[in-house]
DNA sequence: GTTGAGCGTT
């Protein structure tokens, strides 16, 4: 893809493909496209894009129309720092078109004797390979060491969530169906004079005197107090659920 | 909104 009106690779024929490494992950082929021109006639700028998250992989590929040029791209801005990055320009060796580029850069003559004469395959790529284009694509080690994280983090929030939840809201949408919001502004009033003064709140609403919340305090609280609020601001938010939107009743 | 070695799309 491009942003020269074409749905695909233009005519690349007679281009040369160069791999720009390290962009950021923020710059796209409208941001590399004049800084590579200024050194040739660009032909295409692609930039690999994660198919699920739509996001930049890290590095693009330029066409070039001539080698010359293309050449002095990798001259001039192999190392420049672009968008806060400093970028890797090289010339481009794998990929769909690779052959065909090839054939205009001057196949290396190494084929023939370096990797035949070690008399075995190049590499012992069989699946290894697909299971590193997936670990590619996939994403990066570290997003991955980021997701594991994330997702040990939001399984310890669900966790705690859960248990904040099984503390009172059936009690809460209970009350709330057969009474107004004063109820549970007293609740929440109880919890604010709970941090205060847990004399009798904790009894009244007969909460386990010994689950004395350390620091999921603070959200659990903050959340009933805004949930509270939430309700008395906008009394009419929850038609479907909300009782007490329509006061009268025949 | 996160991350950082590498090789690509209709």
């Amino acid at each position: 893809m491009s942003h020269f009106g074409r749905s695909g690779p233009p005519d690349i024929a007679d281009t040369y493909s160069l791999l720009i490494l390290n962009i950021s992950f923020r710059t796209t082929a409208d941001d590399l496209f004049p800084l590579f021109d200024k050194y040739g006639k660009v032909v295409d700028v692609f930039i690999p894009r994660d198919r699920r998250t739509g996001e930049s992989r890290g590095f693009a590929f330029v066409r070039y129309k001539y080698k010359d040029e293309a050449q002095k791209a990798v001259d001039k801005l192999d190392g420049r720092v672009v968008d806060g990055r400093e970028i890797g320009v090289q010339f481009a060796k794998y990929g769909p078109n690779a052959e065909r580029i090839d054939k205009g850069r001057i196949v290396e003559p190494v084929s023939k004797i370096k990797t035949r004469a070690r008399s075995r395959s190049p590499r012992p790529r069989c699946r290894d390979e697909y299971r590193d284009r997936d670990y590619r694509r996939s994403r990066s080690r570290s997003r991955r060491r980021y997701d594991r994280d994330r997702y040990r983090d939001r399984e310890r929030s669900y966790h705690h969530r859960s248990r904040s939840y099984s503390a009172s809201p059936d009690r809460r949408r209970d009350r709330r169906s057969s009474k107004f919001d004063d109820e549970d502004r007293s609740r929440s009033g109880s919890y604010t004079s709970s941090s205060r003064s847990p004399s009798k709140a904790k009894y009244e609403r007969s909460r386990s005197p010994n689950q004395r919340p350390s620091k999921h305090e603070s959200p659990d609280v903050r959340n009933g107090e805004r949930d509270s609020q939430l309700h008395r601001d906008v009394p009419s938010g929850r038609p479907a659920n909300s009782p007490s939107a329509s006061p009268r009743s025949p």
